[in-house]
DNA sequence: AGCCAGGCAAGTG
DNA sequence: CACTTGCATGGC
């Protein structure tokens, strides 16, 4: 295992707040027995066999990693972009965005693996979080490849193929839900190639967005959700229900029954390329300051 | 106990 | 296109 660190200043990211956003579930933190071992503050995310952890410590991420995974770190947080850049750039629109871009430092949008990332929002409807965490963790345990490294155990994601095993029957078993049939579905469509994720990253975010609904269980906002945070669709805006409560108190003006439209709406005003930033921000402010209105 | 949660598909007007 | 309904399950 390789260990080192790469020099990341605090206000470019910070690690906890964009891990624990709940953007993510791809990301594991150490839980109590083996299976999820990392250590202390740690995270640690798995990948064709291999292990990547790391944690933040003043202006520098650490890492050990087997496999090359340490290269993933650029990609996965996005770091080519400065963060900093961006959120100069949504500066000034607007007050309340304002606010939420001055609470929260170094909040990043990631660059998750396209699958599980799909998987984890199809797990998401009418679900909190803590509980679409919960089940991404069951299906990880249930049909994944689990790593091994130093005598540890690590959880990795199943491929396509080995999802394919599992019958509706027994998500729900696992406690998915109706939300069963959407993964048995979409892991059919995918693995008959009638839709292919590969394709939809080449395309703009227009067409990946009406080619991903073509999945069963992806809708308007599953797939805004994952276009941005595993096919770096930045133009992405997710509505949910939170979004919705801010949109309606904040920005009257820009409300739109259409989703699309409201989505236009504020890429227009924010700016296609700076939408998804603006959209996280907003999100995380309203649940963590508006919960109770 | 009842209500609700990062919505969705299917059906209706 | 806009609106309604049913849906699994756990936490509060």
């Amino acid at each position: 295992m390789i260990e080192g660190y790469i020099e990341v200043p605090a206000e470019e990211l910070d690690l906890g707040t964009t891990l624990e956003v709940g953007q993510t579930f791809s990301w594991y933190k150490k839980k109590d027995g083996n299976l999820y071992t990392s250590d202390g503050e740690k995270y640690y995310t798995t990948s064709e066999g291999e292990l990547l952890v790391i944690w933040q410590e003043n202006d520098k991420i650490h890492y050990k990693a087997t496999g090359g995974m340490e290269n993933q770190i650029n990609k996965r947080f996005r770091l080519d972009e400065s963060l900093v850049n961006i959120k100069k750039r949504l500066k000034g629109k607007d007050k309340f965005l304002d606010r939420a871009l001055e609470t929260y430092e170094g909040l990043r949008i990631l660059n998750d693996d396209f699958f599980p990332c799909l998987i984890s929002y199809l797990c998401s409807p009418q679900m909190r979080i803590p509980r679409i965490k919960n089940m991404f963790n069951s299906l990880a345990e249930r049909y994944g490849t689990k790593v091994q490294v130093n005598g540890k155990t690590y959880l990795q994601f199943p491929t396509v193929d080995q999802l394919s095993e599992a019958s509706e029957e027994e998500l729900r078993d696992l406690g998915i839900g109706y939300r069963a049939k959407y993964i048995v579905e979409t892991v059919e469509q995918l693995m008959n190639g009638e839709v292919s994720l590969e394709e939809i990253k080449d395309m703009d975010y227009r067409e990946a967005h009406d080619e991903i609904k073509k999945l069963y269980g992806v809708g308007d906002k599953v797939a805004d959700c994952v276009l941005l945070f595993g096919a770096g669709k930045l133009e992405a805006f997710p509505v949910d229900t939170w979004i919705k409560k801010a949109v309606k108190k904040h920005y009257p003006e820009m409300y739109d029954k259409n989703y699309r439209k409201l989505g236009d709406n504020f890429r227009d005003f924010f700016g296609e390329k700076y939408t998804g930033y603006a959209q996280e921000y907003l999100f995380h402010y309203m649940r963590n300051h508006e919960s109770s209105e």
